[in-house]
DNA sequence: TCAATTGCGTTGCATGTGCAACAGGAGGTG
DNA sequence: CACCTCCTGTTGCACATGCAACGCAATTGA
């Protein structure tokens, strides 16, 4: 676990931990654990306990479709956390099966011991606890955000709503995007060439200027 | 407040606290507060230290809209909480304006009572903090099921998803929805009159017989 | 240098569905 | 009974957009 530290401490879940990180992994009995390619580490139907944290390679969150495809509802890469909603909310069976395509290495830290105050009392839980919450709590926020997003009924309000919000990030009505087209479709859940297309439009309409995945907004919107 | 405590002592917030409700109330410093028909509980814009929660009346969230409408996200009723991811992620400017229509009554308690145990280390408190992780996860868990919904790229595959949702919360193929039409197309995120159609079409198909409110799923779907 | 790949834009077509308008039934009220 | 309101279904129309196919430019790799 040692040779971890380095992405360990700059986690959001040990934030304000600093020196004690060693003693509060014991705390917590937090072990690795190493998948092979293609290895199951949560599936579908059990009772997830735990709290998983990618330390290197990848995991994907999947979901069986109605048809018995499996698709793909996220990724989940070095630094990134997976179950600590299923795992916090005490459901029974997972909704979802986690994956590791190329194989990986995963801290665990089962949730009642972040949650349940040790004996020892050790004055760093209760640090982690509002870590914790804080990181439950944004990412209610982000699917807040997706769903804002999502119930917009046209891609052009879908676009002029991520535009906005792009303009707040950077303060300012010229901006670089971190999506390929392609990318930025799947975020925006529309079709890439209707997105092509639509910028077009938005473009000819003198609402916008751009090139690549350089922005400038023109108009108030 | 004590004439609200058969509300109170049944929240979420407070299982397991039992008799101890009283005590817990005052270690937490909660209050509560009445508002006016119209009156504004949080003002967008503001950072949000408080989780609220509705004793009598109710709240709505809401946004501005581009075109500056004012727009509902959400209805709190009673017993129903709302500020408590604002609050615990430590947002500094609210999205969202809540407001009273017809008045109401709230509890307020600041959040950093709860997640920050007491000097007294009162032993309930260590409940509390798990009680609002639970709140709080459970909450993220309706988030991505309404996200799943959304994703569905056809209205009948929307369906698809909800009646097999409700087939398996009923452990059954026959069931009756709590939603009107015009709601079920709220929850959906859809026209009503093309959800109607739909179900239509689903009859003609003979995927599925339903009268009024009760449904009854004939294939596997 | 040639071939393959990736990213992006364009376009024609099919279709899902939002919208508006209307109809009919159920239930409530004067 | 007459009237109103609420809920639901039906239908014609318009339109947004998913989809597939293609072209072009830039990049990568053999």
């Amino acid at each position: 676990m040692e040779k971890y530290f380095y992405i360990i401490e700059k986690l959001d879940m040990f934030k304000g931990i600093g020196d004690d990180l060693e003693n509060v992994l014991k705390c917590l009995k937090a072990v690795t654990k190493s998948y092979r390619p293609d290895e199951i580490l949560v599936s579908a139907g059990v009772k997830p306990n735990f709290v998983g944290i990618v330390l290197k390679g990848s995991v994907l969150i999947t979901k069986e479709d109605m048809d018995g495809n499996r698709i793909i509802i996220a990724e989940i890469s070095e630094s990134g956390m997976y179950g600590e909603a299923l795992a916090c909310a005490g459901v029974k069976f997972s909704p979802v099966t986690v994956i590791t395509p190329n194989g990986c290495e995963v801290l665990l830290i089962d949730v009642n011991h972040i949650i349940t105050t040790c004996n020892l009392s050790c004055k760093m839980h209760s640090q982690l606890i509002k870590n914790m919450i804080y990181i439950i709590a944004s990412k209610n926020l982000l699917l807040n955000r997706r769903i804002d997003i999502l119930t917009q009924k046209t891609l052009r309000e879908k676009l002029l709503m991520f535009f906005r919000s792009e303009m707040e990030r950077n303060n300012s009505n010229m901006f670089k995007i971190n999506f390929k087209r392609e990318e930025l479709a799947d975020y925006l859940f529309a079709n890439r060439s209707a997105l092509s297309r639509e910028l077009s439009y938005m473009r000819e309409e003198g609402i916008i200027e751009y090139d690549k995945n350089m922005f400038k907004i023109l108009k108030n919107i």
